[in-house]
DNA sequence: TTTTTATTGAAAATCGTTTTCAATAAGTAT
DNA sequence: ATACTTATTGAAAACGATTTTCAATAAAAA
């Protein structure tokens, strides 16, 4: 799995492979924090340094339509991206240094037949995360 | 229970209980719906019309510091606020018409015990959302 | 009632994001 | 390789939401 698997993906889609392009993919493929638009404008601007900072926001555009990317919901804000896990995943994030972990936790069936059935509610969709202090950090 | 205790609430705090704060107050308290500001606002402003947008800011920040209201997550935008609920609760949002249900899912536990054991995180907190149709609009 | 000072709304400033637009460069056809 | 078409680009401007500034006001204390 590398960063061409993203590329493949936005050219199959249609989209053009551009320098700009390649540089947010680069950062943003395989970060194991989540980054806002800004970040990753200060980062990709190291590999190609006339990247406008509206690129970085219709690129992001593109990959979270492909589902590539996946907006980060935090206390702090909600401007976050990071790669989308495959299949449906969950979110652990270290609330000191910001790291993401994945985990499936579908454990969850149980829980929403039983709020579905008390509330009367028709249940589409759900939403876990976690926070806490990664191995590092605590 | 009525907006008195949040009023109260205010006052132990140290902050006067002004007209502009009242209309808010009593917007916001016991709304099956999460608000914007500007929801607020407008809202608001036919109870007490010389209300201004700014105030509203800074009362719904005050409402959140002492835990009466949260901000409600969602797909569309994060910056609507709803009544906090007694204790840990979580939301039940209604796709179509934006009502909000409270539950208590503490069956967590066995979850986020799974979870610290196979990635080695101290969990310290959850945030859980269910998202679906209630029982008008489904 | 008087005094103190938190609170107010309006206007300006600020921040993040989107739109507009002419120049550029990617991909295709030649 | 070269020419052509058109998606993509970055800069500047526009925009919307939120915050700050500030003099006037009103709540609570004296």
């Amino acid at each position: 799995m590398s960063t061409e698997i993203w590329i493949s993906q936005l050219q199959d889609n249609g989209y053009r492979i551009t320098s700009a392009r390649r540089a947010v993919v680069d950062t943003v493929y395989g970060s194991t924090h989540a980054l806002t638009p800004i970040e990753v404008y200060d980062k990709a601007r190291k590999k190609y340094r006339a990247l406008g900072l509206v690129t970085v926001y219709r690129t992001l555009e593109k990959l979270e339509e492909l589902h590539l990317i996946q907006r980060v919901h935090q206390p702090i804000g909600c401007q976050a991206f990071i790669s989308a896990g495959v299949g449906h995943q969950h979110l652990l994030l270290c609330q000191n240094c910001g790291q993401v972990e994945f985990f499936d936790g579908d454990d969850l069936d149980s829980l929403t037949k039983n709020i579905a059935r008390k509330t009367g509610y028709q249940i589409k969709e759900h939403w876990l995360q976690l926070f806490g202090l990664c191995v590092d950090c605590r």
